[in-house]
DNA sequence: CGCCGTCATAGGCGGATCGCCTATTCACAG
DNA sequence: CTGTGAATAGGCGATCCGCCTATGACGGCG
C-alpha cells in the first residue's frame, strides 16, 4: 500500500472534502481525521472552491458530492481531472446510484458511495480507492459487468439513458421549474445551446412539445424524492 | 425560557435527529452537543425508526430530513404529530426552501431551514423553535406573509381555493403538460384568454415564473392520483 | 336601482422565446 | 484519418409571453 505519494511528511493520505452541505463536511471531517492514515486538508462548499482548493492542497483524494447548485457535479469531476490529471476522486451521493454513478464514473470518478452508507463502509471506500481501486457498490458492479458483457434487453431500462450528460442535466433542471434561460444562467451557458438541449432531449425521449417533455420532467424529478 | 420541560434531570433540551444519510446525523450531533443547553437524545435513520425513538425518548425537539427513502418526510411529521401532539418539529432539508417549505409548515413542522445553513443560523432555528416560535428564511417569511396579507376569507386550505372555476381549469390543464394553445383550442378560447389566466394563476399563487407555476401544476395533478 | 368588485373574455404591442437550420470544435471509434 | 456524436452557439422568421387595456356579465350592497 503506498498511499502516501502526496503526502511525505505526515504519512497521512490527504483528502479535499466537497459538499454544499457544511453539516455534511463537519460529519465528514468528524470521521476521517479520527483515522491514523487519514486527514482531511481541505474542504469546499462550492465547485469553484473546489478547484482552487485542489490546486492549493493537492489531495490525495477528493470526496465530492454529485449535485451543487450551478454547474453539475459530473462538470467539477472533468475540471478536477483536467487541471490534476490522475486524481483519485470518490464520489458520495445522496442519490440513488443507478442514476448517477455510471455517469460518475465514465467522467472519471474512482468510486461512488451513497451518502446512507456507514462509517466503516465508507473508509473501505476511502482506501480502496486510495489504493488504486475502484469502490462501488455490489450491485454497480454487476450492472457495470453485465453491461460489458453484452447482454443487451436494451429498451427495458430507462429512456433517459439516451441523454447525454448535459441533456440529462438540463432535463433535470427543466424537472426543477427553471426556465430555459435560468438554466443557461446557471451552467454559464448561452440560451441557444440549452434550447438546442431541449430540443434533443424531445427528440430522444419522443416529445412533441416542450411542455410534454417539461411535465415528463416534473414527474421525473418527483419520483426522485 | 422553559425549555426543559421533558427534560427534568439535565436542564438541556433533548433533541432527536432524523437523517438518512449517518454522516449528516454525525455533524448535527457534533455541533448540538457541543452546547450547553442542547443534547442529542437520539437519532433515526428512517421513518419508523423515529416514530420509535419518538415514543421512547420522548425528544423536546425532532430534527428531521425531508426526503428519506421510502417516501415521505411530510407524512413522518403527521405520524410524529398523531403520536405526540405539541411535538416541536424543526425541518432541515436541502432542498430550495420554496418547494418544500410551505407543505412542511402546512403539516405541522414549527420551522424550515436549508442544509447548507451555517452552525449559528442552525443553533438559532433550534432554539427558535423550542422557544415556541416559528423558523423560516427571510425570503420564506416575506413570501408567506405577503400570501396572507390579502386574503383569508377561509382559515388556510389549499392554495388553489384562491382560483377561480376557470382558473383552475386552467391550472389543471397546464398540470398535464398541455399547451396554452393546446388548452385554448380544447375550451374554444383565444390563446391571449388562456394567457390572461395564467397570469392571474401566477400572481395569485405567487410564482414569479411561468415554469414554476407549470412545475407546480404537474405536481399537484400527480398528487391527485 | 345604481355602484363596485370580480370573472371571463380578448385585442395590442414590444420584447423574449421557440423551432429549425447551420457551423465550429473536440473527443473518440473504426 | 475519417466519421460520428456531443457541446457549444449564431441566424431568422414565427410564435409566445408579459403587461396593459377593455367590454360585458354577474352579484352583493347601500
Amino acid at each position: 500500500m503506498n498511499r502516501a505519494a502526496h503526502s511525505p511528511e505526515s504519512g497521512k493520505s490527504s483528502i479535499l472534502l466537497v459538499d454544499d452541505h457544511r453539516m455534511v463536511l463537519d460529519g465528514y471531517t468528524l470521521l476521517i481525521n479520527a483515522q491514523p492514515d487519514l486527514t482531511v486538508c481541505a474542504t469546499a462548499a462550492s465547485a469553484p472552491a473546489a478547484l482552487s482548493a485542489a490546486g492549493t492542497s493537492r489531495p490525495d483524494l477528493v470526496i465530492t458530492d454529485l449535485t451543487m447548485q450551478g454547474r453539475g457535479g459530473l462538470d467539477l469531476i472533468k475540471d478536477l481531472l483536467a487541471v490534476l490529471p490522475g486524481l483519485r476522486i470518490l464520489v458520495c451521493s445522496m442519490h440513488d446510484e443507478m442514476l448517477y454513478a455510471e455517469r460518475a464514473l465514465r467522467a472519471g470518478a474512482k468510486g461512488y458511495i451513497m451518502k446512507d452508507s456507514d462509517g466503516p463502509t465508507f473508509l473501505a471506500a476511502i482506501r480502496k480507492v486510495l489504493d488504486g481501486g475502484i469502490y462501488m457498490s455490489a450491485q454497480l458492479s454487476a450492472r457495470v459487468l453485465d453491461a460489458f458483457a453484452g447482454s443487451r434487453p436494451r429498451g427495458s431500462s430507462s429512456p433517459m439513458e439516451k441523454l447525454s450528460d448535459r441533456e440529462f442535466e438540463v432535463f433535470r433542471f427543466f424537472g426543477e421549474g427553471k426556465t430555459a434561460k435560468e438554466i443557461a444562467d446557471q451552467l454559464n451557458l448561452s440560451p441557444k445551446t440549452v434550447s438546442v438541449h431541449r430540443d434533443h432531449i424531445k427528440e430522444k425521449l419522443n416529445y412533441t412539445t416542450s411542455a410534454e417533455m417539461i411535465r415528463e420532467a416534473v414527474r421525473w424529478v418527483e419520483s426522485q424524492n
